[in-house]
DNA sequence: CTAGGACGATTACAGGGGTAAACGTTCATG
DNA sequence: CATGAACGTTTACCCCTGTAATCGTCCTAG
């Protein structure tokens, strides 16, 4: 199931919140994408074509939820990366962000934390 | 500059060795993806197009070397996923695959030892 | 009852990407 | 000298994506 980068912005806003109507999506990111209520409709009805999102008639109009989990997805983007440019694995990555003063003294605390929780 | 997917495959072969002449490349991906030569050659006339590749004279035929770095594609890549996926932060893609259970006992010991030397 | 609006569904269309064949030119070999 | 192979270049084609307008239907307000 290959979600496309517009796509992944509807999957968001319903990640964020669902269910919701498809007027709530576009109402959520139509501005801020620049895209008309149409561009919206089409992208729903794309998910709905692939199975990512379910819809569940409310009266005259329909609710959409997602139906793959967020985290899957991460999951799948991330693993992706990391294979294509990191031999898939983790350290590379983290390693190429350090080298290159990418972290914030708060990036680096949180990643102390994280490593320390993982001894446990 | 947008490079795809299967661009990416001819990048990472001239990233390995460079220069090389299409022969070579073709030779190092074609039948590892599936492609005939002459797909290779389309690939290497797109990059080439976006000027992410440049060819100099070899006689007969060309020799084609990267003109983008690897350290800055990659690092595209990565900021990309992390905005899109994680609030531009490093920290929080971390947690997820140490929640996970992604992490090898190898990937934790390279982890701690970024870590203490990010203290240095 | 009728007309307009609200929805979802259908259709549109250009651009990029994946995949590859055909073409044209130049060199080398018989 | 002629011809075939080796290259790069051009063209092809289909599907996906981004972006949107149009259509058909049903409800609601007058």
């Amino acid at each position: 199931m290959k979600i496309s980068a517009a796509e992944s912005v509807v999957m968001e806003a319903l990640w964020r919140r669902a269910p919701q109507t498809a007027e709530d999506v576009a109402g959520e990111v139509a501005e801020g994408q620049g895209w008309t209520e149409a561009t919206v409709k089409t992208l729903i009805n794309r998910l709905l074509k692939k199975g990512a999102i379910a819809a569940t008639p409310e009266g005259r109009r329909y609710l959409y939820t997602p139906v793959i989990a967020r985290a899957a997805y991460v999951e799948a983007e991330s693993q992706g990366l990391l294979d294509r440019l990191f031999e898939g694995r983790l350290a590379p990555l983290v390693s190429h962000f350090s080298q290159n003063r990418k972290l914030t003294p708060e990036d680096i605390a949180d990643l102390k934390r994280l490593i320390a929780e993982l001894d446990r």
